[in-house]
DNA sequence: AGCATGATACTTGTATACAAGTTATTGCCT
DNA sequence: AGGCAATAACTTGTATACAAGTATCATGCT
């Protein structure tokens, strides 16, 4: 498991999250493997109660499953539950699209365009960490531009599971196929091209889709089932 | 504040969110108004522990306000959250009345219908307490009928919001044209008409939306802005 | 009077002690 | 050896003590 420093003013159970979050998202944390409140409060120097916070945060975003009296235990990857946070993004985001279509304002259409700019140039220099907060900005600022920033979120809180996948996948979805992706979007936005708009949405949106048994023969336990 | 028994086999934090729950919704715990950890937990006879548990909880959902080292306060009603948990139901139940026009299975219709004549049962009785839940399963039963039980629980989550001005408003809409409408869309997805099961759900979503400006001018205290 | 300042009484955040339940182990008995 | 029972070593759940930050109010100074 990855340690990492605390943030100036972070509190604890913040730090907790984060920790945990990192360790679970990048696989450091197999899934399935017991944790215990004790054993992870003494690894983060912590005491109980922040690292007990985060864990019923965790579990709530069934990332972990806590067995009262019996022990936690890192939550087995659910195929269904990734199949499903897909269909929720893909219908949210093909209706933002839409409405985008609908009226789309030259100030949200220069952040947009500045933020392709910026992954651009991620590309060039070869920076795929950055990337991928851009590619997620992206998309923020298409449902900020038609007033449904929550939305996003709540959609951003079932990615944690795609995130898992997308680690275990060593061959993701080529970053040059996204940012084309992005700018077609755009460019139908413009044009006030409903349906082409959606038809790309589509697209992109089922192009992280991961192939379920490669993934599941190569880990198997990681799989629940 | 009302108070409840405590459930048998029911934890203190469940509890404590249970009650600390309805009391939001029912407005006996005035949006704005403040609630500390210690106040609650004397009230509750709990100790701090499940009390401050429920409160992270219930902030998560954006129904408790926590200022670290300040106090907690129950959440002003935010209309624009409102707004987009009914763009996001509108935009998800609509996905899922196509899916299930495609392929609807006998079984799930039964269900459905059973679900129905219950509805029509507590409407003679006029039992409305019980109609509720039934309204609400419906929709959940839609749901498990495309394999999408999860998204489900994500709208729900989402729905408690809603509930809140439901309390607020005093005329909402009759369960009548309730039972009416999901008799209409169960008759479209037999009929596998796509088309006019959308329309049918569209309007029986928009059913529930309330007149904004009466609320406030009402209760101005209790919303934002 | 008005303002600064410090004590006090709050708040949530964190640490720790204890309670209650589960699991594994150990040792005895058959 | 096999099975059963007591026990010890875990687990999470809850209660409480302490830490640290914030707001309020009183007091004294200018």
């Amino acid at each position: 498991m990855k340690l990492f420093d605390r943030s100036p003013g972070e509190n604890a159970r913040n730090y907790a999250i984060r920790v945990l979050l990192y360790n679970i998202i990048n696989l450091e944390l197999a899934p399935g493997s017991a944790v215990s409140e004790n054993e992870l409060s003494s690894t983060l120097n912590l005491s109980r109660t922040p690292v007990r916070e985060a864990l019923i945060e965790l579990s709530k975003s069934s990332l972990v499953e806590i067995l009262p009296q019996r022990g936690s235990y890192i939550s087995k990857i659910d195929y269904e539950r990734i199949e499903e946070a897909r269909f929720m993004r893909l219908v949210l985001e093909n209706a933002v699209v839409k409405l985008a279509c609908e009226s789309p304002e030259p100030v949200d259409l220069k952040k947009l365009k500045d933020n392709i700019s910026e992954q651009k140039f991620c590309l060039e220099q070869e920076d795929t960490a950055r990337f991928f907060p851009l590619d997620n900005e992206f998309h923020m600022l298409l449902f900020q531009s038609v007033n449904k920033a929550r939305t996003f979120e709540v959609i951003q809180s079932q990615m944690v599971h795609f995130d898992r996948i997308r680690t275990l996948s060593l061959k993701s979805s080529k970053p040059t196929k996204i940012v084309e992706d992005h700018e077609n979007i755009i460019y139908a936005i413009e044009r006030r091209d409903t349906e082409l708009a959606e038809i790309l949405m589509t697209r992109h949106i089922n192009r992280h889709q991961m192939e379920k048994s490669e993934l599941v023969a190569a880990f198997p336990d990681y799989f629940i089932q």
